[in-house]
DNA sequence: ATCGAACTGCACTGGCCAGTGCATTTTACT
DNA sequence: AGTAAAATGCACTGGCCAGTGCAGTTCGAT
């Protein structure tokens, strides 16, 4: 049926596996053989698809950028105006700190940081296909949640930067970069406090 | 005069090329040999001083944690009691985010989080000689604030996680992981939009 | 002046791994 | 059934580098 479908699997399959093995072991410590291994395929065959190590690598990391742009999105969309901006800011605040704290996010966050100096393009890379995009929703959304007079924003866009500050750098520490997983009572607990000091700042009441 | 100075002196002179050619090419790139030529020394004396190369990777990042903990404290020094708040904060979160973007604690962190998987512990050694303290002494200083009645706080330890928050986590985006420096403008106007968020949500004058 | 510890220069081993070559087999499509 | 593209298995090269061995030199202390 689909038009050579056993190749497109192996290159979806070695993807998979490229990714598994460089978040466990590291850029540089992940052996081609390893990653051809956990694929179930022949050397060679990564090298087919992929030309070399480091187009794998950019190609996996790019998989998980788009994975996690669209992860993010969806966590956004508990950010509605016809709610209750305290309820609703504490869900959207939940739903980003579970994608911030998933392992695949991690393992990405962790490979960027590491190979930064080797190759600083992919940074970009990220930041254009997520990150951003990410922040921007966010901006919108609380552009519109001020509009209905529900908040008190000057710019949607520190805003979003603020909002994302108070949940990613505690959770950040407290995670020990991923190495730690937060209970879900501690989770709660910090984004309640990210929500609260939020909304001090810039709820509809914030002098 | 003192015992065997040529070989302390060699020892900083070995830690020193150390942190410089780690951070320079990163752990697993650096050569035990080019940190041994930019010390002036031969490959034998550090093997000599560390033992092997992750020794002398571990003995580089405490040295560095601690280099850092000593500038973050005296970063601190400008939040006191008998000063405004607004200055005051405004003042330390210059001095907090100028040692952030310091090219020796982007290295720091780089190395850190590279290094994360295969040596899990220097997390620890660094949160406990450097972040810790900092964190706690920031927490000290704002509870002294509030007892003073310029600032509403039920928790100093949140309050500093949140400042650190407001501080670090915009400065991490804008400097882009620290491969972008950041204009003098734009690092002004970042700790500004964290004090103002700070003082709304924890100002005297808050609800 | 002498002794010993620390340092030097150089050559060498052993292990690791990206990437290649080739002969063979499997798979997809006609 | 036949064909070409894709995949496989295996052996091999070449480069890199941590760590060692050794013979000789410098330096500080007594």
């Amino acid at each position: 049926m689909t038009v050579t479908r056993g190749r497109i699997d192996k290159r979806q399959a070695i993807l998979d596996a490229a990714f598994t093995v460089f978040a466990r072991d590291g850029y540089r410590q992940a052996g081609v053989d390893t990653v051809a291994a956990a694929a179930g395929v022949a050397k060679h065959t990564v090298y087919n698809h992929f030309g070399d190590k480091q187009s794998l690598f950019r190609a996996a990391i790019e998989a998980l950028a788009d994975d996690a742009l669209t992860r993010n999105l969806t966590a956004l969309e508990a950010l509605r105006v016809d709610r209750d901006a305290d309820a609703s800011l504490t869900e959207v605040g939940r739903n980003l700190a579970i994608c911030y704290c998933d392992e695949k996010s991690w393992a990405l966050r962790r490979l960027l940081y590491a190979e930064l100096a080797s190759m600083p393009d992919l940074q970009d890379i990220v930041r254009s296909r997520a990150t951003d995009k990410v922040n921007n929703a966010l901006a919108d959304r609380l552009a519109r949640l001020a509009l209905a007079g529900k908040l008190r924003i000057k710019d949607p866009a520190v805003a979003a930067e603020q909002f994302g500050a108070l949940l990613t750098a505690p959770l950040e520490a407290r995670s020990r970069l991923g190495t730690r997983k937060i209970p879900a009572s501690e989770l709660n607990e910090t984004v309640w406090n990210a929500v609260q000091t939020f909304l001090r700042a810039f709820g509809p009441d914030a002098r």
